[in-house]
DNA sequence: TTCCTTCATTGATCCGTGTCAATGAAGAGA
DNA sequence: TCTCTTCATTGACACGGATCAATGAAGGAA
């Protein structure tokens, strides 16, 4: 792993930092050489806003986001980057290794991380099916939400692909507020742009005749509203399942 | 579970289809009752080309394609479809539930799949860990494939995505020839198109320009030969990795 | 506070791919 | 074999979002 000019400098233990993917990874059984197990394959790395980590291409790896945001990106060509999802703090990333394009993590925030070789994690997981079973949920959950993410990278316009975007940070980083909810979201236009396939410009383009039409609101660089979430819903292009009775 | 107009029609039986499942997922040491159990939870399903599965949009699935080939295909507003991924006999695919598309299972050659409900399924594997950790390293491949797939849809040309996409394919289903590879694919331009987040007619102009050129040749509808494969690989807008020294 | 850099916004123009339309080839079934 | 349907191919044109360019707002640093 190698870390890049922003890299370094906060605050939080390496045990504290441990703790929070214990807490969130290993069930209380786990016996005690297990965990020091874990612990001993697990490397943390430490972001300044923007800082990023680059890991062997040859080698997968399982990120733990202990701490902060951050997005996991891939370069193609020409300087080309696309944003394959966006994490939270609690959250487990999973890096590609061996993969024709070069993946590495950013920060969105000063960020917090634990990274383990999946080879070995997963050898050990394999001790405690309840580790390895949850592992296998978080990932089924990164597959689902990369395969609705196809479907507006493939399939949607660009309004359609803002509002996908903000109906899913809704659902991650919402804070209700009667019909709607209201976020802070912690990435650049052009981050949002890279992960949907767009430009900065386009981005910016589509809030504002979101905000025209009442469907946000904006305040500041990265505060969003939305008044009512299901006109924002409305809008992203989803299929209209007869079943949405449910109100 | 419901099948569409052209589901049903083929020979193999529901023992030889578990086997083919069994063989490929379940250990040699797991228990019979285990076997027992998961024979009990899944389901048979058989497609003619061009059949389809439809699964309870609630409840997320498994399915084993125990023969054939088929797509998993997500449904948008406004009837387009996105081509989630391509699965092959011995793969198993993820069928999302409680989603905001709707998700089928469709074939592009006669087929026979076994679908299991994901949670029982799990329950099942929790109980033998070779069989989860199996299940994990399965999934993980298709999030893989996803990550690289989100690069092809949000940042590539026409062009890039269609030698993406047959670089991908002669992994998948290629035999080597010489420097190159040859296949039949077994799904039309139009799937292709899908998957790809094209139109039909772009795909049959990217075969033009790359059959005139020479990087591909054409036989038919679905046979393909590639003379050189290092050739398609530098039109699939990679990341040039400095260390691709290994020839 | 004030500066200064970064990020967001808005406008004008261009281009790649979609759309619409017509023709031709493949391959299945009688 | 011949027919008939489906799929692939090719052309003309339109349009959504990219690109290029300029201005303005945020918000961190001193």
């Amino acid at each position: 792993m190698r870390s890049g000019p922003n890299a370094v400098a906060m605050s939080t233990t390496f045990p504290e930092l441990f703790d929070r993917f214990s807490a969130a990874l290993l069930p209380a059984e786990t016996p005690d050489a297990t965990i020091l197990r874990f612990r001993s394959i697990a490397r943390a790395i430490r972001l300044d806003s923007h800082g990023h980590a680059e890991f062997d291409p040859k080698a997968e790896q399982l990120a733990f986001v202990c701490v902060g945001s951050a997005k996991l990106v891939a370069r193609a060509s020409g300087g080309r980057e696309q944003v394959v999802s966006f994490h939270f703090a609690g959250e487990l990333a999973c890096v590609p290794g061996g993969a024709l394009h070069a993946y590495s993590i950013e920060a969105l925030t000063p960020c917090e991380l634990l990274a383990f070789p999946v080879g070995e994690f997963l050898d050990l997981a394999r001790s405690e099916p309840a580790i390895l079973s949850e592992v296998c949920d978080r990932v089924m959950v990164a597959l689902h939400r990369a395969s609705e993410k196809s479907v507006a990278l493939g399939r949607k316009t660009a309004q359609e692909r803002v509002c996908s975007f903000l109906v899913g940070m809704t659902e991650r980083i919402g804070v209700r507020q009667g019909n709607g909810f209201a976020m802070r979201l912690p990435m650049s236009r052009r981050d949002i742009a890279d992960a949907l396939g767009l430009t900065n410009e386009t981005i910016s383009r589509q809030f504002a005749e979101l905000r025209m039409s009442g469907i946000i609101e904006t305040s500041g660089r990265s505060l969003v509203t939305v008044p009512d979430i299901g006109s924002l819903r409305d809008l992203g292009g989803y299929m209209q399942l007869p079943e949405r009775n449910a109100a």
